[in-house]
This record gives structure tokens, sequence and C-alpha cells, in this order.
RNA sequence: GGGCUCGUGGCUUAGCCAGGAUAUAGCGCCGGCCUUCUAAGCCGGACGUCCCGGGUUCGAAUCCCGGCGAGUCCGCCA
């Protein structure tokens, strides 16, 4: 109990109030019906469900509860009211004050929870046929930010990304650099595309060329060490260029996974001779498969030649996973769905742990949708490029007198900033369509407001004639709307991260962020900090700007964005 | 054709799974606020059949059924 949250505390001494005031009313109910309300801390609205059982007014029925209800000394309750047939529950200025004292000085454990477990989180995992593109860079931002969040939240987190070396593509774009000269000038992901391309283009307009691709995956699924030598320089360079990329983005990775290791390794195949003992498979047209009437599509895991398959590889690294951990997330395109699906029914049936799948809908153009094999895609690359010099122009506009190292600085976290917080901010059941007017908007974007938050409270506290400790500070000063408002929506911090963890929702904490920016903001607005009427109301106000400053640096961080100190 | 997802002011979007009190926020629009701690800010205003139609309920943006529209999947590709 003492690891919960000053909100999760709160909400539990509601219960418990509510619930022993029925022992003196006429009333019971098993579902207390509290939820967070606009118009208190915490409301209930159980009298309606108690109206038809007793055949009573529910305003009359919440406030026979309310009067019954008894605050025990101490409490983080401060007030009970009722609004009509809500009965509203208030904080305490213990609880305010408490959220100030787990915050002040809280640096980077602020928010910190308490959960345990080992989680593996692969997201990206785009195949290295070329650069990253704008699609793609949805699944690294939830995907890190959800690895962030629930680090955050207490487990333990190792990051992979699952990297398809034995794929067709590959062995496209190792048959295409044979035959096409590869831009050694150019990233290295970018040239890969560019090949990869060419030899789609050059094998729609010849289909007799495809047998040279299928007998290339023959020849990698039997390990011969040329064809392997071939797909590793592939893999390499895409793979390179790609964390590169990543890298821009606060993106990192803890493990990158070849699915090749699957098939020589000899996991594969027992995977096969495993889900032949188990009854799971039949040979339909020479092809080993696993039957899916409930999915009205069956599964083929072995193709009539005896290679395998990416799914076949999947579960293979699935079950390898399952082994190293007590939870799995994989963050997928909707385009997956289906094949994840299966996957599931597949590993269920085989008694090894299911992954999470967090689904992401898909990024498109205003002229359709993205294609890395027609060439019709924005590289992340190019976003990034973009975006940072549209904020360096940004902030030589507003700080024109800075040198150019700080601008160029602030270009990039405010730059990389807005990509993130743009992307993570919607919810990843919806469908985007990306414009680049409205991805360089910075009138729209919604990182900098948190950021400018943030290095506006670090400038207070530079200005600051002394940044007071603790126990200095007189709390009880801290008692206007603005600023009662401000520590309630720090308290909410973890359990928001909580909240985002549980549901693998990072778009939850995105909203947060700005909340709590927005709250800070009006707190600036209203109270004087530095000029404020005495020294120990001065002092109270920075002790506050200190758990902003602490609050939102950690916020930014969990989202993977630069908290500048100065912008 | 079948499966899955989405449909909320001009645009983008929260809330929907666990139904409740005036539906969230941003952009854009209109009007204010810098000799005052960073105006990448703040305040005020206009703008809504929560896709449509039924149903359940004291109460539906939220749940159920049926439509319509958009996206996506339905390869021995990944």
């Amino acid at each position: 109990m003492t690891d919960e949250t000053m909100f999760l505390k709160f909400k539990d001494e509601v219960e418990t109030v509510l619930a022993d005031a029925f022992d003196s009313t006429e009333y019971s109910a098993d579902d207390l019906r509290i939820e967070e309300s606009a118009h208190a801390d915490l409301a209930s609205s159980l009298s309606f469900g108690l109206a038809s059982t007793y055949r009573q007014n529910p305003a009359t029925i919440a406030n026979r509860i309310a009067d019954a209800i008894i605050i025990p000394a101490d409490s983080l309750i401060g007030d009970v009211q009722v609004a009509g047939a809500y009965i509203n529950f208030f904080v305490s200025k213990k609880f305010l004050e408490c959220t100030i004292r787990e915050t002040f000085g809280a640096k980077e454990s602020y928010g910190a929870g308490h959960r345990e477990g080992r989680v593996i989180i692969e997201h990206t995992s785009a195949n290295p046929n070329g650069p990253l593109h704008v699609g793609h860079i949805r699944n690294s931002v939830i995907g890190d930010t959800l690895a962030r969040i629930l680090k955050k939240a207490g487990y333990e987190v190792e990051v992979q990304y699952y990297v398809n070396d034995m794929g067709r593509q590959v062995a496209i774009v190792a048959w295409a650099l044979d035959r096409f000269e590869f831009d050694g000038g150019k990233k290295t992901d970018h040239a890969i595309a560019d090949v990869y391309i060419r030899a789609n283009q050059e094998l729609g307009e010849d289909p007799d060329l495809v047998c040279e691709i299928d007998s290339m995956m023959q020849e990698i699924e039997l390990g011969d060490e040329g064809m392997i030598d071939r797909f590793s320089r592939v893999t390499l360079l895409a793979i390179d260029g790609i964390t590169t990329t990543l890298a821009r983005m606060n993106v990192h990775h803890d493990q990158f996974v070849h699915e090749s290791q699957f098939v020589r390794n000899g996991d594969v195949a027992s995977l096969l001779q495993e889900l032949d003992h188990r009854g799971l498979v039949e040979m339909i047209d020479g092809a080993l498969t696993v039957p899916m009437p409930e999915f009205d599509k069956d599964l083929v895991v072995r193709r009539s030649d005896q290679t395998s398959l990416y799914v076949t590889r999947d579960l293979a690294y699935h079950r390898w996973k399952a082994e190293r951990c007590d939870s799995m997330i994989d963050v997928l395109g909707a385009d997956h769905k289906l094949i994840s699906s299966q996957l599931c029914h597949v590993l269920a049936a085989y008694g090894v742990m299911e992954p999470k799948i967090v689904i992401f809908e898909f990024v498109s153009l205003p002229e359709g949708s993205m294609s890395t094999r027609a060439g019709k895609f924005i590289s992340a690359d190019e976003l990034l490029d973009q975006i940072e010099k549209q904020a360096l122009q940004e902030v030589t506009k507003r700080r024109p007198d800075a040198d150019a190292g700080f601008r160029d600085r602030v270009a990039r976290e405010v730059g990389v900033g807005a990509v993130r917080y743009d992307i993570v901010k919607v919810s990843p059941e919806k469908a985007t369509t990306f414009d680049w007017e409205s991805a360089l908007d910075f009138d729209k974007l919604g990182a900098p407001f948190i950021q400018y938050s943030h290095a506006r409270a670090c400038s207070i506290i530079r200005k600051a004639p002394h940044v007071p400790e603790l126990a200095e500070i007189d709390l009880s000063l801290l008692m206007s709307d603005a600023e009662i408002a401000f520590v309630k929506q720090l308290a909410r911090f973890s359990f928001v991260i909580d909240t985002a963890a549980t549901e693998l929702k990072p778009h939850i904490v995105a909203i947060y962020a700005r909340e709590l920016a927005e709250s800070f903001n009006q707190f600036y607005r209203l109270s004087p900090v530095l000029t404020a009427p005495d020294e120990l109301l001065r002092d109270a106000r920075i002790g506050l700007v200190e758990c902003a400053r602490v609050a939102l640096s950690n916020v930014l961080d969990v989202l993977g964005i630069a908290a500048p100190e100065s912008m």
C-alpha cells in the first residue's frame, strides 16, 4: 500500500469511507462507481443505481450516504459534497503537501512505479530493404515510448529489433547488388532502397527472373556460405542506416535478433517437428500447413520446396523470447493483424506464452499508401531534415542573438520532439495521412509547448536568489486555485504512467504532458514567483516551480523528448 | 464477398473497452494581453444532427442490432 501513488491512496480512502458509510445507512452496493470527474477529484454515481432498488430519489440517497460518511483525521480526503445525485470527493491539504514533498527533489525517480517482471518489447523491425519511412517511425515512436513507460512503471525492459534477414526482399536486394551499381555516396539504407526499387521493376518486367530469387531462397535455407555472406552484407548496410535514423530520434534497441539464427541453430526444424508431433499440421499440396478454419485461412509453415516462411521463423523467435521474459509485447502495423492472430493461435496450441500485440493503423500519403518497393514513400531522414531546418528558423526568429551552436542544438531537440509528439499523441487505431504542411507547422505541434514550459521553469529557477530546501518551504502558502490545480496534476503522474503501462497506451502520457504544461502555465500567469509579495511566499512558489521542472523533464523523458533548459 | 479498424465543430483530435453532471484539446477564424519571472505564452468569443436508423437503460458519443462511408487484410510475400 505504501508503494501506491498519492492519487491511488486517495482513491483507496474514498472507497473505504464510502463503504463504511453503508454500515450506518440502509443501503449497500457492490460497485461504488467511483470515477474521475471534472466537478471533483473523484466522484461516485452509485446513487443512480440504488434508486431503482430502493425506490427513492437518487439525490436523496446521495445525501443520506454523504451524511453518513466520516472522514478520519489526517485524511487525504478534504471534503465531501453532494451535487444532484453525485457524491463528490475533494483532496485534502495533506494530499497536496505530500504530493509536493514527493515531487520536490525527486529527479529522475519521479513517478517511478513498482511493477515487477521482465518484459521484452519488439518494435520497428522494418525489413532491411531500405530506409525507415514516415510509416515505420510510427512503430518506432509507439514502441520506444511504451518501453520508456514500462521502465518508468518499474518493469525490467529489453527492447528488440527482429531483423528479417532471410526474407524474399533481402534476396531481391542481394540479387540486385550483382546487377546494379550501389551508390556509395549515399546513406547506405537509401542506396539499398535504390537497387531494391530497380530490381522490382526489372522483376516485374521479366517474370522469368523470379526463379533466380527462388533458388537464392533455397540456398540460404540450406546454409550456403556464399549466400549467407551476400544476405548479411545487405542486412548490415540497411540496418546500419536504420539505426542511425533511430538514434536521431532517440530510439534505441538493446538487441538485434536475426531471424536466420533460428534456421541455423535448428530451432525452426525442431519447431516444425514439434508441431507435427502434436498433430497441428497437415500436408496440403506439398506444403506443411496448420489448418485454421476459424480464420478462414490456413497457415503454411513450410513451402513445398522445403524452405521456411517468415511466420515459421517468427514462431521460433517467440518461443525463444517466451523463455526469457515474463511478458512479450510486439508493436505491429495493421497489415499484421491476421498473421499475428494466427501466430498467437499456434503459440497457444503449443502452450507457449502469447505476446501482447499493439497494433497501429497505417500512415498514408495524400496520393495513397506508401510502398518501399515502388519507391513511393517519404523517408524518416527526409522528414527529420526538413523539420530541423524549419525548427532552426523558428529558433532563430526567437533567439536571434544566441550562438549558432545553441540554435542548432535547440532546433534538433525541438524538431525531433515535434515529430515524436505529433506521432505519439494520436491513438494508434487511428489511420493517419502524412502531409508536409501540417508536419512542419510549428504552431500546431505539441512538443515545443511542453518543452517551452520546462525551459520557463528552468529560467525561473536560474534567476531565483536561492532555491530553498524542502524544509524551508511553507507548503500551506501554496493554496491558490492555480497552485492547487497544478499540484493535483503533479499527483496524477504515476497514475497516468501505470495506466499507460497496463493498457499499453502511450498516447495518454502525451495528453497528460500537455495538461501538465498547461496547468503550470496557469500558475505562471497567476502567481508571480520571483516578484512574490514576500520572501516566504516567493520561496514556496520557487519550490513549486522546482516541482514543475522535475515533473516536466520526467514526462518529456518518458516521451523520449529532450527537455532543453533554455530555448 | 468475408474479417478487423476507424467515422466527434472548416481541419486534426481526447473521451468509447469498465454508460452518468455543461463533449476534450490544438490548428484555423474573431477580439484582447509584452517598460512585468522566456509571448514557442495567456485570456475571451464564434463554430457540434458525437456518420445514419433502430434497440437496451432512469440516463447512450460510449453498450446491442442494422445500414452508409473510409482504411486495411484475406500470398507456399513479409
